[in-house]
DNA sequence: AAATAATTTAATCATTTGATTAATTTTAAC
DNA sequence: GTTAAAATTAATCAAATGATTAAATTATTT
């Protein structure tokens, strides 16, 4: 039954890594639940058991799909937090810089991620095995040191949470946005842009940062 | 086959209501796709074929459910929103606090009713009626007269992106939120009461209000 | 109290869906 | 070129799940 995986690694073809992206794109559009092993058959163009020969299951390929996908969030997330070299200023700039563009490329992904954080928050933590990074890094230190300073008397977390608040949540409520102002896609991809500029300086503003 | 329904509305007793209730804290909790009806039929403690007796199917089931559960959430939405004898100030504070109560209360909310509206966002228009009512709200017109007086160039839906985002991201977030920091339910029950007040302030301080 | 209507239940159906199997084709090794 | 392994397909299985039915029970009406 498992005849490949371990020795042959070198040569991921067509089929395999096809259905894998076929899959983070069903399942990112629909869910876990809602997102059939059919669709991603179809989504890939291949015979719907390759997808248990080569993954196993649906919950395997889920299960690999999202950390992944988590993985890569999480790293380019820590990647600009840990930077000693940049003040809070600047890593407020690169964040909204970078997950605007991330979010502008993959708009489905934080709904999906959150939903299935949700739906099962105790596998996620052992499936990436980061816990409270947040905690340690730079920009938290940062962000306690000026809070203090400037006699803000909460946790930095209110400060991470809000930037994630006006970056992340546009995306996820993008129907229901579009529902009470009756706007188009083209209207809602400019005003995005505009947050690219905007969320530092508002951010900035609130924190009484620079 | 339909017995009832238009002629019995003023004895709604106890188990079609509680099959009403029961699906909508399933669905809430897994969505619609992975809410068996099942699931709905032992929450409420009822014969699985009750729920068709008095529902025809799950799907028209969830329509009703998702229906009143938006449509409450609009008209708490534009009460504050519509109201003349508000300012902007106190508006923002009306929001957060309504809402923060609104949240705590049925956390898992959001998530549900965005994931829902992603899924599905033409059903929901036709099914809401309501459409585009944000740009005639009172709150909107004075948020754009305000933001012209003082030089800020860009549109009120920032604003309201924002409002939104501060208050109903983090308990969207909340398993992510808990993953990266370490929190407890107990803490982040706290952060979230704080939030009450600190929303306001901090938004007055973004737009420059009072 | 009898009759009718409404409610509830247990059993069952039919479809969907994740998964497997056995056969076939393609690729690689010798 | 033959053989063995890997990849692929069509057909099928078994479990899950939404829905229905027919019978039984309860409530209501007359």
């Amino acid at each position: 039954m498992a005849k490949k995986k371990e020795q042959v690694k070198e040569k991921p073809l067509s089929a395999e890594l096809r259905i894998k992206e076929a899959a983070r794109k069903v399942f990112t559009q629909k869910g876990y639940a809602a997102a059939r092993t059919r669709d991603i058959a179809e989504e890939a163009g291949m015979n719907l058991a390759l997808l248990n020969y080569y993954y196993r299951s649906k919950e395997k390929l889920f299960e690999l799909v999202m950390l992944e996908s988590i993985k890569e969030f999480f790293l380019g997330l820590t990647g600009i937090l840990n930077n000693p070299d940049t003040g809070l200023g600047e890593k407020l700039e690169l964040l909204a810089d970078s997950y605007i563009s991330m979010l502008i490329r993959e708009p489905n992904f934080p709904l999906f991620m959150l939903s299935e954080l949700q739906a099962n928050p105790d596998k996620l933590i052992e499936l990436t095995g980061t816990k409270d990074f947040m905690n340690k890094s730079v920009f938290f230190q940062q962000m306690a040191a000026h809070l203090k300073k400037n006699k803000m008397n909460f946790s930095p977390m209110h400060v991470v949470m809000n930037m994630i608040g006006l970056t992340v949540f546009p995306f996820i409520g993008k129907p229901m946005i579009k529902l009470m102002s009756g706007m188009k896609d083209k209207e809602f991809l400019q005003l995005m842009e505009e947050r690219r500029k905007l969320i530092p300086v508002w951010m900035k503003t609130m924190f009484k940062i620079n």
